[in-house]
DNA sequence: CCTGGCACTCGGTAGAATCGAGTGCTAACA
DNA sequence: TGTTAGCACTCGATTCTACCGAGTGCCAGG
């Protein structure tokens, strides 16, 4: 409840804002005037940083639980610690060797190391990570494949530019022989190779029944694949730790609804609409506009595969939460994880 | 705690046993002896139910939480009403029509067949479902395929017989050009193909050098895939209602606990173990090897394919669930995916 | 503008009283 | 011998009360 147009607070009352909400993410309990005024050595008695602190109360920084407890910062405290006092995350060094290390020795299929990924950043900062792959919209056919796995049944292959594969198998009424599979596969291999996977060009038909049929059953199950399925795979990593911190969760149902979503993917749309910003963003309690998000935070960054924004790698937690700690983590991780895949890529 | 080798029960207690069990599964409060006699036509009165609860109590079906409460099972009870009562698992028609529906229409990849079926029945069971995909060490090559990504990096990409797919990045030293990739790949097509996967033969030399590079390359990544990954693929569906049982669990971590073990698919050893049975088998509290499964019940169930034992589905709740829905559920659940897994496979 | 002092608020905790569902036991009964 | 009614007893859960104390708002003096 900001009745004052926020405005930039003076260096007191900032340091006393910081107090509040680095001692409440520290302890989980309302930060009283006297405790500020002890550990912090602002040189001001208990009485005054009261003052400062109604003060801060009636901008909408913090707030009280209840009349004659101490105070706990509003989603716009958390605000305000994030953009004038986390400028540069700090990471452990424990945890910096643990990241490097991890992505010195990676070298497993895209979606191993993605899932990796998220289970480290996860490790990392103790939250619920989240990575979304790169989008395959820029990916290209580098090669096309028909599998025949039983009379009837193909299995359709492409291997994309950055190391995906997507498949799909396909069921025929009139049986292709062998010879006629691998001539439709040469056939799209010819003409979709280089070609962008969301924009596949359409095959001429080969006059051959049998094969004009498998044809358009191969394209229009890419197609689908394209048009149908999220394209950017999310990996989820650390789901326990949203169960383990529903202490910090109103309800606890609350907890469950929260990996309902990540399960569902809804998230999804949040996180690359986000997607528009270069360095760490972090999104507090209500700036998400999804209600089930009210007391969490998401603390993301987009890493850039050859200069080009790639996907996005995000921990999900709650808005109580080490803000410097994790945006540290994430920031390295998206940074590594870009370099990591525009070399193998 | 049976002080008698347990034993066949009588009728009336037997009744009365299962009458605890159904009432405890869909109040989860102590079941008393006024409440036995009340709600079942058993013909006797409370004071006779109380006397068999108490045989009952010494042998070990049922305990009370504490004196002058009602009865709740122990693993001991839920087992014999497993064994005795469920012998024909019940499941709700518009369950069977969801189930029927899912199978009708499923057309994708198999990794995501897998996947949904594990929300499937995750959605049919209301508890978290576990799908243990076909051991692919009965699947064999059906096809080899080397592409080159960029200089220097290769993907390996192997078809399998049942429509998985296989496949790492590979970095070589020394760049082999595009003559040679293909090469390599047209030799290991042509003496891969039909072999079983975890048993691949060895390519002779050609003497090439940077060709035998890439062979080894080759040979060696999918020995490494063999070994290291634990092949079966753990499909998990519906961890939010682990979560969302909480209340079911003796602390609230439990639950993390779980979905950790489940993340890191600890589980599987088990799964495994237990594919010995052929129908359906439960697995009850203390029954579970697993320390953090004192409180969870597991129902399984092998499917087949082709006649084979392939993999394996099942759920995981509380041992106070519903068991007649969830075999049920397992069972159908089983062996449609094993139909669906023949007719495609 | 800061500070010490002071009355006041109110959540949290501890203890006492009470309630009631449920038990075990015993005696009577078929 | 098995069943039933009656009864004293247990003990978790709930309610109520009193009380403590951290924390606040405000005021008067430095």
């Amino acid at each position: 409840m900001a009745f004052v147009e926020p405005m930039d607070l003076d260096e007191r009352k900032a340091a006393i804002l910081r107090a509040v909400v680095e001692e409440y993410i520290e302890t989980a309990e309302p930060v009283g005037s006297q405790r500020v005024a002890r550990t912090r050595k602002l040189g001001v008695s208990s009485a005054t940083v009261r003052n400062d602190m109604t003060v801060l109360e009636h901008e909408g920084y913090v707030t009280q639980p209840h009349t004659s407890a101490g105070r706990i910062p509003t989603d716009l405290g958390y605000r305000y610690f994030v953009d004038h006092f986390t400028k540069e995350g700090a990471l452990r060094v424990a945890h910096q060797r643990a990241v490097a290390e991890f992505f010195a020795t990676a070298h497993r299929a895209l979606e191993d190391l993605l899932h990796e990924t998220s289970q480290l950043l996860s490790r990392v900062t103790d939250h619920t990570a989240m990575v979304v792959g790169p989008q395959p919209e820029v990916a290209h056919i580098r090669s096309v494949q028909l599998v025949t796995l039983h009379p009837g049944v193909v299995l359709a292959v492409a291997v994309l530019s950055n190391g995906a594969v997507e498949k799909f198998t396909l069921e025929l009424p009139d049986q292709p022989d062998e010879a006629q599979v691998s001539a439709t596969a040469a056939a799209f291999e010819a003409h979709w190779s280089g070609c962008a996977f969301n924009d596949l060009p359409q095959l001429a038909p080969s006059g051959d029944d049998a094969v004009d049929a498998l044809a358009r059953g191969v394209q229009a199950g890419f197609a689908q694949l394209v048009g149908e399925r999220p394209m950017e795979m999310l990996y989820v990593g650390g789901t326990s730790r949203l169960a383990a911190e529903h202490e910090s969760f109103a309800t606890a149902e609350s907890a469950a609804h929260l990996l309902e979503l990540l399960e569902h993917q809804v998230v999804v749309v949040s996180l690359v609409r986000n997607l528009l910003d270069q360095g760490v963003s972090v999104s507090i309690g209500s700036e998400n506009e999804i209600e089930e998000l009210r007391d969490c935070a998401i603390v993301l960054a987009p890493y850039q595969v050859e200069g080009e924004p790639a996907g996005t790698v995000g921990v999900l937690g709650p808005t109580r939460m080490d803000y410097r700690l994790t945006i540290g983590a994430v920031a390295a991780v998206s940074q590594q994880l870009g370099r990591l895949l525009t070399r193998v890529d």
